[in-house]
DNA sequence: AAAACGGGGGC
DNA sequence: GCCCCAGTTTT
C-alpha cells in the first residue's frame, strides 16, 4: 500500500468515525484509565462501562481498592468478563501501586506490564489515554483490520505493532486504535464483514480475496 | 505458537 | 448447545 493510499484510508476513517476516544474520558485519572482498561479486556463496551461505573461509584482510588474485599470488587464488576480474576488482580494492582510506586500509576510500558493482568495492549492504552503519550495499542480489531487492508502482513499483535509504527503517518498514530476498533465493531467484523457498506472498500482487496476463496 | 482462562449474551 | 468477546498468562 502506498503512502498516499494509507493517508487517504485514515482520512476517510477519521471523517467517518471521528477521533474521540471511547469512554476513556469518563475515567478521570490515569489510575481509572488503567482499571477501566483491565475491565475492558475481552468485554463488550456496554458491559465494561457498566462495571467501571459501579466500581468507581464505590471505590475510586488505589487506596480504597487495596483495602476492599475481593469478593465485593467482584460483585461490583460482575458485568465484565473474567470478573473473579479481574477483581483479584485489581486489588493486587492497587496494592503494588501503593507499595512500589508511591501511589502513582506508573507511566512506562515496563512498569505497567509489571502489574498483574496488564499486558502490552493495556499498558499502551494507559500511556495513550491516561497520560496522553504517543502509544499504539494493538487489540484484536487493530491486528485483524490492519492485515485485511494490507497495511501489514503479520501473525501476532506484537508483530503488528512493530510494523504499524513504520507505516502509519505520525499524526494518525494516536487515533489509530480508536479508528480500528470502531470500524471493526460496526463494519469490518471478525466474521461476515460488511464490505458493501465499508467506506474504504475501494482501497481494500480483502472482500475480493474472500470471494475467490469461496 | 497454541491452549487455557472465564462467563454472560446472541443465535 | 455453540461461538464470540477493546487480552493475559501459562504450556
Amino acid at each position: 500500500m502506498t503512502d498516499k493510499r494509507i493517508e487517504k484510508v485514515l482520512e476517510i476513517l477519521t471523517r467517518t468515525y471521528g477521533n474521540n476516544p471511547w469512554n476513556w474520558h469518563t475515567r478521570q485519572t490515569p489510575f481509572q484509565v488503567l482499571i477501566g482498561t483491565v475491565l475492558s479486556q475481552r468485554t463488550r463496551d456496554e458491559k465494561t462501562d457498566e462495571a467501571a461505573k459501579a466500581l468507581f461509584a464505590r471505590y475510586s482510588s488505589p487506596e480504597m481498592l487495596a483495602a476492599a474485599p475481593v469478593k465485593e470488587i467482584a460483585r461490583l464488576i460482575r458485568s465484565a468478563n473474567y470478573y473473579n480474576t479481574k477483581a483479584q488482580r485489581i486489588k493486587e494492582i492497587s496494592k503494588i501501586i501503593l507499595e512500589r510506586h508511591g501511589g502513582d500509576t506508573p507511566d512506562t510500558i515496563s512498569d505497567l506490564m509489571g502489574l498483574p493482568g496488564v499486558g502490552r495492549k493495556t499498558a499502551s492504552c494507559v500511556l495513550l489515554y491516561g497520560f496522553k503519550k504517543k502509544a499504539l495499542p494493538v487489540d484484536t480489531h487493530v491486528h485483524r483490520i490492519s492485515n485485511r487492508i494490507g497495511l501489514v502482513t503479520t501473525q501476532t499483535a506484537e508483530q503488528s505493532e512493530g510494523e504499524l509504527w513504520k507505516v502509519i503517518p505520525e499524526k494518525y498514530v494516536i487515533f489509530y486504535n480508536e479508528l480500528m476498533v470502531k470500524h471493526g465493531q460496526r463494519v469490518c467484523k471478525p466474521i461476515s464483514p460488511q464490505c458493501p457498506k465499508c467506506p474504504i472498500v475501494q482501497y481494500c482487496n480483502y472482500g475480493i480475496k474472500r470471494e475467490k476463496l469461496d
